[in-house]
DNA sequence: TAAATACTGTAACAATTGCTACAATATTAC
DNA sequence: GTAATATTGTAGCAATTGTTACAGTATTTA
């Protein structure tokens, strides 16, 4: 056929995401992103199509690569409690490093900027969904294995976890000392009744 | 003196609060603003300096009449535990209806745009610090009404109520059903325990 | 009335925004 | 080698960004 792409595709695409996830979607220029990709201007537009489109895929890359890793947490013979202890763990010590890449991408830049294209936000909203589904799954679980009592309100500890996990990262955003947060987690967890 | 200003300065910066709210920080533009405020340039770089000195003064605005106004479920002679459930209907109803101004001005746009500005930063947190010492008090309070143990960790409680406020704040922007959400924080407060 | 003063309106600034046109270049298949 | 094809580099687009300069206007004090 023709010319080789130069550039790698999922190595421009994790770039861009450090770029998003970083400074949010409005402040992160198209220039900015092609200097970090390392592509001009003619292959990015050739290669991602727009700056929205990019960034959809950044979403994707994101999911696919620190979202599922968070999840690993779950993917053990663990109790439920202790599960969860990992999962938050996990989460905190990702904030607590020095790294740029703080809080979530899918929601860091989540004014009515981006808000306002149904396409991203249908996706996001979408991936909201699934997480709940997970934890509501993991509780309904515990309640298989006794850890909780049958009366337990799966729906609504799914829910007070998953924006337990939002105002994590939001709150990692102006805070230095994870402790604190840490701790939140944990008594949120014995809180549960978790046995 | 002399002529004298056509405008209320404190019914500008509210208007302009409403802005920085429904858009961010870096969404709102000036002529926007200027536009929503009914002003022209002059007057607005005469009466505000600049946007960021302008968003400085709408915190500040915010601060005093929203936050204000969301904190008086805490001045009742109610108990904790109702002072708290009123005080999370309150938030989950200003997030109920059909405004654009939802979740919280301090942190919506809370991306790298604005953190990396030390003045707003050092506002933002010191405002946070002033809300854990309030929680703090409360469930101190709540001990020696012997609503809860004298073990309780009062501390780590305000660290996850202050969390659950923010997380609410973050789902809210992209959640139509509200149920789910004021079922979490009903939750979460008979987790805690207070008789 | 006149000087002083502070506000207002218009215009424009340089810089940056996302994006496109187009020629030059490199690689493939024949 | 030649034609076909896809990538790349450069330049530039119109629109918008936050901000400033300056003349004009209205009001107050003396």
């Amino acid at each position: 056929m023709a010319r080789e792409q130069e550039f790698d595709t999922d190595d421009a695409l994790e770039k861009a995401t450090k770029i998003f996830w970083s400074q949010g979607y409005k402040k992160s220029s198209v220039r900015q992103l092609q200097e970090a990709m390392d592509i001009g201007e003619s292959s990015f537009y050739n290669s991602f199509k727009s700056k929205k489109n990019l960034y959809l895929k950044c979403l994707e890359n994101y999911n696919a690569k620190v979202t599922a890793s968070r999840m690993k947490a779950f993917q053990s013979n663990k109790s439920t409690k202790m599960k969860l202890k990992d999962f938050f763990n996990i989460i905190a010590s990702d904030q607590n490093h020095t790294s740029l890449l703080k809080g979530c991408l899918m929601t860091n830049s989540l004014s009515s900027e981006v808000l306002s294209d149904d396409e991203i936000k249908n996706y996001i909203v979408d991936q909201f969904e699934k997480y709940r589904e997970h934890f509501n799954n993991l509780f309904l679980n515990a309640i298989k294995n006794n850890e909780l009592p049958k009366n337990f309100d799966t729906k609504s500890a799914s829910e007070l976890i998953i924006i337990h996990i939002q105002g994590i990262f939001k709150l990692s955003l102006i805070s230095k000392d994870f402790k604190e947060i840490k701790k939140s987690s944990a008594l949120l967890i014995n809180l549960l009744g978790l046995k």
